[in-house]
DNA sequence: ACAATAATTCCATAATTATCGAATCGTTGG
DNA sequence: CCAACGATTCGATAATTATGGAATTATTGT
């Protein structure tokens, strides 16, 4: 995972609604949510929703099918572990953690 | 953790000189690193780091110490474990995830 | 006290991002 | 085929964020 498509996956993390819109989609799980729904809940006009829609999805944060007429939303998990896993990378470098806790994802550290 | 302080952490993130700042300081470690420091290595003037690291600083994801003349920051890792807990919150909702991979900080989750 | 060093604040400018109504594009049922 | 529905694209405007030079604030050594 490289710099460029994280900075945009923490971008489209990093406003009000498209926060709500992922976290939703995140505990909706495989079902997903069509963007009509979501703009209801989240109480933002149609052409908002798809905007925020459309940049969570450059971001390679979250999929799309087409059902009917409905188009239906759902977070990609594997997305954003590699977007943790890459905010973790060699945390510490090296050096036994204090809290080792923190450093969770534990991507390059195999001395915890 | 609520949503505000979690939007400015990641709207912190979302940025490419605040990413490389962040990151080198997630490899420091306890240590930490001067302003200077990493004004020089990331290749942007003082005064642009300042800026950043204020951003950072601002979201929590790090703090500073003075040391002689030097300002030395270091990640908070609390704060960066609380990010990843967030967006992972009550993930597939109750659901058995079909990739229990993804859903790592594991927050809500007793049923895996 | 002074010069040098490290960092920050101030400020104007540039660039990016968000908002939402209106128009447009697929899909379905009658 | 056409009216209705769900969603997206377009476009103009508003708001936010980034940049970097110059001035300012701490700190240290002599």
């Amino acid at each position: 995972m490289q710099a460029d498509i994280v900075i945009r996956a923490l971008g489209a993390l990093a406003q009000e609604h498209r926060l709500a819109a992922f976290r939703l989609l995140v505990q909706a799980g495989a079902e997903g949510i069509p963007a009509g729904v979501l703009a209801e809940r989240i109480g933002v006009p149609p052409s908002s929703m798809s905007f925020h829609l459309a940049q969570l999805a450059h971001a390679g944060l979250v999929t799309q099918r087409r059902e009917s007429r409905s188009i239906i939303y759902s977070a990609d998990y594997a997305a954003m572990s590699g977007l943790m896993a890459y905010l973790t990378e060699n945390c510490c470098g090296g050096v036994p953690c204090e809290d080792a806790a923190a450093c969770l994802p534990a991507t390059n550290r195999e001395t915890v």
